[in-house]
DNA sequence: GTGAAAGCGCTAACAT
DNA sequence: ATGTTAGCGCTTTCAC
């Protein structure tokens, strides 16, 4: 591995001279000497070592981003735009899967501290607020995506995500306005202000609508460790056999995310009831293979690529300014989510015969 | 942030007996010392910096992996695996995602350079031989994961895939049993040695067979950049609607990855064709959505848990030894895919009426 | 315009 | 058992 001794040797010049041309102002350097060192390089494929750079420089053009699930596509899709966002201002991104483990996210989150990275989004997932309060004390930027930095202020420095209450509202009353009465929520663990939120809309809306959520209709799944890459699916698999195993089943399933709502029409299938014939299905996010499903999902799309570039902005923005403390603490973005109908949903089956 | 010298004069020692006790061998420092560091490292939130920390040493507990495009769970998961045999050696890997671009996939090799990783792993993508030669020249230790190091022998450590061509013959020897005469291949650009080999083992079969595969009915989709996420999906779906428009449709189609076979069932519906009634589908990589579609999808397994393990495992090994050159150059692991047949094929609809 | 030299935070010899 | 010290490869004043 050649480092810029080398190249300095080559170039007859000094290492100061080789870091000029290679970093330092233009106009720092005659047009020759910056030819010598810039064929020296080509020839002795010289790379700088980031370590030292960074050891020196003490900052690094690297944002981290914690993902909950790279099976989801939806983090695969948030993972891309924020990617693409974070280059436009010459960032890269250190993409890490926490798999829904806590210990995981704090293990991660430790390494970022030691590598220098100074700012890290968090996409939604169970890590404590306490937590973050300790990161955010020991000088790491935290940034939320897709989660609200309830009552922390000052720990968060800044959060972009959909109005998830508004987005539940959406998907109740596409079902109540279909006739539904009878809605279940189905669900991993409910601990995330995004899963909360949705709830709450769902419920809110219904209450609204002189409709009561009842207990049994809400399936909190447990997340088992190591159920990966197939965790949503499957737990909506089981969650539609147990729902409409009841006496008196829902008619309408809402999910947390689109892959329960996946997961709900391989359920379906299990026991032979029709979406949305038998039972209508509303999932959220709008990941690619809502519309390849068959029938295409209704659901509620969040504008990743916007908001992406949002909390990008945003968090480099806050980064660069280096203000401590209060500055931008817990600005807080709320995009509107938009309800996307296709052909999961359709009246309840009794419809028109004992309702209304 | 705290440094090693805060902490050393917090506990009233010398930096070098920090050291010691946070890496040094046990029973060089005494009990109560130790106590002593310990407590005033909990006491200022101490975090080593690892830019320094591997400037010294020169070697980072680091792997990476590039990966053709998150969008597609084939590799979401093959990440999460890796990570999680990687982990193992107390290694961490840093994801890539290059998006099926040779520029980002140079990119990020050069960044892994200067960021002292010394083991890659590239997944499938267009990158070309010389290029990668190019790394392992300047130290990199390069593996492939589904992907053959054809040829180029001292270039790539070690590669693990599945073999491809028989994945194809898998295939066609299924669609064939069906009684299809006339099948089509639908995929991006043709040019890794992955697709290569599934096409060749589809062509193979059907020769075998005493059938021809016809020009026409190699699909091959240009991919348009930015075409991220949809990318797979939306080729297969432009694929199924103009190949099922020629004159003498093909009866069933083999795909490159299932992310263009979920396409071909949208682009399917598009024109009113039933699967597997008017045309049958075959995947390839058994992503967890295969399975969950409508009609679940007939497709080529690949065992990724042990793929990565294997191609994980030998990166290390290899790199510990740290023999360089020969050592184990261009070892290649050949697993053995497996043919999932589910509802997405049966016989052609005119089968029993012109055939045989 | 270019060279010399002082560290960045840490580890590993080497003293004590 | 602990302290001292010399760098790792680079950037960056500061002289020349």
């Amino acid at each position: 591995m050649a480092g810029i001794k080398d190249v300095a040797q080559e170039a007859g010049v000094s290492v100061g001279t080789v870091s000029n041309v290679l970093n330092g102002r233009k106009g720092r350097t005659s047009t020759e000497t910056r030819a010598r060192v810039l064929a020296a390089v080509e020839k002795l494929q010289y790379t700088p070592n980031a370590a030292a750079r960074q050891l020196k420089s003490g900052l690094t053009q690297t944002l981290g981003l914690v993902v909950p699930s790279v099976a989801n596509p939806f983090w695969g899709a948030v993972s891309h735009h924020v990617e693409r966002a974070a280059l436009e201002f010459g960032y890269k991104v250190l993409v890490c899967n926490a798999e829904r483990e806590v210990a995981r996210e704090a293990t991660y989150a430790e390494d970022m501290l030691g590598s220098s990275i100074r700012g890290v989004i968090f996409g939604s997932s169970p890590v404590s607020m306490d937590h973050l309060r300790d990161l955010a004390a020991r000088g790491l930027r935290v940034a939320a995506f897709d989660r609200r930095s309830r009552g922390a202020s000052g720990v968060v420095a800044c959060s972009v995500s959909i109005d998830q209450e508004l987005g539940g509202r959406f998907a109740a009353r596409h079902l109540i306005g279909l006739g539904h009465q009878r809605i279940a929520f189905v669900s991993g663990p409910i601990s995330t202000s995004s899963r909360i939120g949705r709830l709450a809309g769902l419920r809110a809306a219904m209450e609204e609508a002189g409709l009561v959520l009842e207990d049994r209709h809400i399936w909190q799944g447990a997340t088992r460790p190591g159920f990966g890459d197939t965790e949503g699916a499957q737990l909506g698999r089981a969650a539609v056999r147990e729902l409409l195993a009841q006496r008196d089943p829902p008619t309408a399933i809402f999910t947390a995310n689109d892959m329960y709502a996946l997961g709900a029409y391989a359920g379906a299938r299990d026991i032979g009831a029709r979406v949305p014939g038998d039972i209508s299905i509303v999932g959220f996010d709008d990941i690619v293979f809502a519309e390849i499903m068959q029938p295409p999902l209704t659901t509620i799309r969040q504008p990743i690529g916007r908001m992406s570039e949002i909390i990008v902005r945003r968090l480099i923005h806050d980064l660069e300014d280096g203000r401590r403390g209060d500055a931008g603490g817990g600005a807080h973005v709320d995009i509107t989510p938009e309800l996307v109908v296709r052909a999961s949903t359709a009246p309840p089956p009794d419809h028109g015969r004992g309702n209304s």
